[in-house]
DNA sequence: AATGAATGAGTCTTCATTCAT
DNA sequence: TATGAATGAAGACTCATTCAT
């Protein structure tokens, strides 16, 4: 009583709440029990809609993952100018604000991650973003400037924290940032290479 | 007989392979009874060393976290300038090498690190360190400037890893992006400022 | 499509799955959920035609045991000569072959058997067939040979599984040898007793 | 107070107990916590001495089952003689009396025992004493009566419980039909082959 | 300086069973 | 004639921790 025994949509509640518990108290902290308790079901309706532990993560990530699998896919079909690698930049941007759970949970459970089954998933997905992104013929301080580019986006989830400020100009500032630093990588590199 | 049975230095040797498997497999996931069997010694042993795992961990900041401290110490009592900061980068990059398996320990593991009792003790560094870097009243992009100049030197530890090259060319490239990023901040900021 | 779908015949399919599976990996270690399974259909359908696990392996001795049964009933009937007994080992070699996966079944999960309602009816079983085959009077060595004619039968299970041979020619050699060591108990016996 | 708390002699205490159930209500029916609550110590005790469940059992068959091992070992080293198959009979009537708890859990776990590791083990020494006792190029009658004659041994332990009389009296006459057996088996194969 | 023995709390997981549909 | 969703009880096992020796 009290709230409404929804029906049919256990497995979407159950990965909303093991993906907030996830994320902030690391997997392995979070206990099973502890995400039934959360639902008001038993563990074992758990058991019910995934096989283990590790298939809810999995399932997160089939879930979540899918706008980061399109941008790459996108990726590898257009040319490799500057202007698509731009245009890269602020897709990752807006798709790390969809999948931002999920983006945190992997930055604060690395270690973790990596022996899960979905570790060689995500580094398969940071390989093919910094394979678009970076010229591997360039000299290694613009390789550097276009995977900082990538990578510093991932700093609004904990680095800029610290900075105050509304997050949707954090948002924009960072992106601006970041293409600054691909726009150099290009300028330096069509000179030098 | 076979191995010789060091004397004296069992409490460093413990830290040294609790940092190892901390790193590796992360804090949650390695147990005390690993650490001691790598050690060829009985779980009650450590706890003749440390009162908790939890201690293991505190220990382990204190001893290799000196040089962050020092560093910020140092850096707190020099003018706030733009030289000021870039030695404070180059000291940074140079203390990430020192400290790297705990730098790496705390970047895979950092939801359990919040966790624990260093989670604050760490938080203050990273506080301490972004004041030191960024001026508060600058434009926000230059803010994110420093930040990164800051942060993109972690990325040296993982997402510089698909980039081939000497690891040393690396942290020097790091280091040049991260000093450019530190002066175009300021330029913009005495400008626009 | 592909498998045609069965109709009216799954009680027969449950019985058949569950004995296989009860006789090659023990009842306990057999779980509905893999009954279920291997005929594709869902645990609650097992419920609908069984109350419980244990109903299914007390249909499958009311079912499968009628044979063992009936030979007692006529054995009771019967004079208590050494003709009868002959035509009783006969006949309980060819009951067994029926009977083959039950009594395999029994065989293999015997302290499980015991603690389950068909444990008394399968003692009495026994104890039955025991009763027609020996004589209370007789001397130990009789009531020994006697009761091994019976059970030496059941070696054909497993214990001759290591002699090579047609299983027809071992059933007949069995047999043999187990109407030989009546034959001798019934000689001794009418001499000394 | 009551039972003095016994040191040292645990981890015998666990196989006594866990033999007993084991023999008793089976070995998947058996549960940690029973054989705890018994010794009136917790699971995790058990955990001390013994890393799995499996290792228990594992653990009686290494110390128990070495009588049998023994007897094999001394039957490949002594000619193919009637003598010294009778010999092993007689020394197999006696080990069995020593290793009977362990006998009968095998007996009555049967599909149990051959999901465990020990379940290749025990097949082989069963092969082996098998291998000793009867002649291949025997016509099939007399290997079947060999065999049985080593196998109605174990009917003493519970065909044979239906049978009263004084245990002893038993285990002689039950070896004396194997002897029979056995005699029986060579005599007709001197003949016949 | 370290061990052997043990504990209590908790983990993930599986199972037989139920019931509304 | 079945299924989908769920439960309560229990299982094996692991862990950090303690303490007498």
């Amino acid at each position: 009583m009290g709230s409404t025994p929804r029906r049919g949509d256990t497995r979407q509640r159950i990965q909303d709440v093991a993906l907030e518990l996830f994320a902030e108290h690391g997997y392995e902290k979070t206990s099973l029990r502890e995400i039934a308790e959360q639902l008001e079901v038993t563990k074992a309706a758990l058991y019910y809609h995934f096989k283990t532990k590790e298939d809810i993560v999995l399932s997160l990530f089939q879930d979540l993952g899918r706008p980061m699998d399109e941008l790459i896919a996108w990726g590898e079909q257009q040319p490799r100018t500057l202007e698509t690698k731009q245009e890269l930049l602020r897709r990752y941007s807006a798709a790390m604000d969809i999948g931002e759970p999920l983006m945190r949970f992997v930055q604060e459970n690395q270690a973790t991650v990596r022996e899960l089954s979905i570790g060689q998933i995500f580094k398969n997905r940071m390989l093919a973003m910094s394979a678009l992104i970076r010229d591997p013929e360039a000299p290694m301080v613009d390789q550097v400037r276009s995977v900082t580019a990538l990578f510093c986006m991932h700093a609004r989830m904990f680095a800029l924290q610290t900075v105050e400020g509304d997050p949707e100009d954090k948002r924009e500032a960072v992106l601006e940032v970041a293409l600054d630093l691909l726009t150099q990588a290009h300028a330096s590199s069509s000179t030098h290479g």
